[in-house]
DNA sequence: GCTCGACTTCGAGTTAACTCTAGCATGGGA
DNA sequence: TCCCATGCTAGAGTTAACTCGAAGTCGAGC
């Protein structure tokens, strides 16, 4: 079975060596296999493991949640619930996330056309008599 | 034409006095005038203008690039093509951060079906079998 | 045997964006 | 007149998530 070293695998994950050892002291890689030498190595279930751990960073999730989250895992069937619980919660948060994204969209888009128009007038003043009646 | 004091500017902006008086430190509010006394009072305009920030924040612009941006802003029409540039790219941002909360819903709500499985069998081990046949 | 690059630990340093503390000023209500 | 909330400044403290430096180990290739 393919395993990587530490550079290999922060390559893969797009991460640092350094942040996969911050990692690993923070205790999200309980799993982590070491050699006789002392030396790391991530099979490809550690990898996988990892991607989740991106993918709940990536909701905006705090290291230690997720750290809670890994805990769980280890705990075996007895923390199903929880961990069900949590995805359930990261939904909603990613939802909420995307929602407020779509309000800034709208923001951006509108003052794209604002710059477009003073663009092409040469000035912002074309926009100061109407800025009330602007759409937002 | 009413005025908010920093408090009431913080509540309608849902900030707090502090991040309103760094963002002054930091430059964002060049316009914002203050009494005889030196206390700020907000204007509607200034409130659009945090608006603006808050937007731009919510694209994840740091504060200093903001910051070019009010510094534009108060340049005037010479800077039109910067700023237009600058909401461009942030639109960018933005869909591409869209982008990214999609894949990570993906694997959200294949964890939330993986955990529905796993609960409704009482454990996780229905899943070890055909874990590879799993669609990502 | 030596060198080189990649690995190790430990602990210190960095950065952004606040957040708070201390000490003081001000203005309105009882 | 006194009190209290709210405002002010300067500067220190906080937090998360790395990021790095120092000093040392290890295995491969020449």
């Amino acid at each position: 079975m393919k395993t990587y070293s530490i550079g290999q695998a922060a390559k893969v994950l797009n991460l640092t060596p350094y942040a996969l050892r911050y990692y690993d002291k923070e205790g999200l890689m309980p799993f982590l296999e070491r050699n006789a030498s002392g030396t790391r190595f991530f099979k490809e279930s550690d990898i996988a493991s990892l991607k989740i751990v991106d993918c709940l960073k990536s909701t905006g999730m705090p290291i230690k949640e997720i750290k809670t989250f890994i805990d769980w895992c280890s705990e075996g069937d007895s923390t199903l619930q929880q961990r069900h619980n949590m995805f359930q919660e990261r939904k909603a948060v990613v939802e909420a996330h995307m929602a407020a994204l779509v309000e800034t969209m709208k923001v951006i888009e509108h003052k794209c056309a604002y710059y477009e128009e003073a663009l092409e007038a040469g000035t912002e003043a074309v926009h100061k008599d109407n800025w009330a009646a602007q759409p937002r």
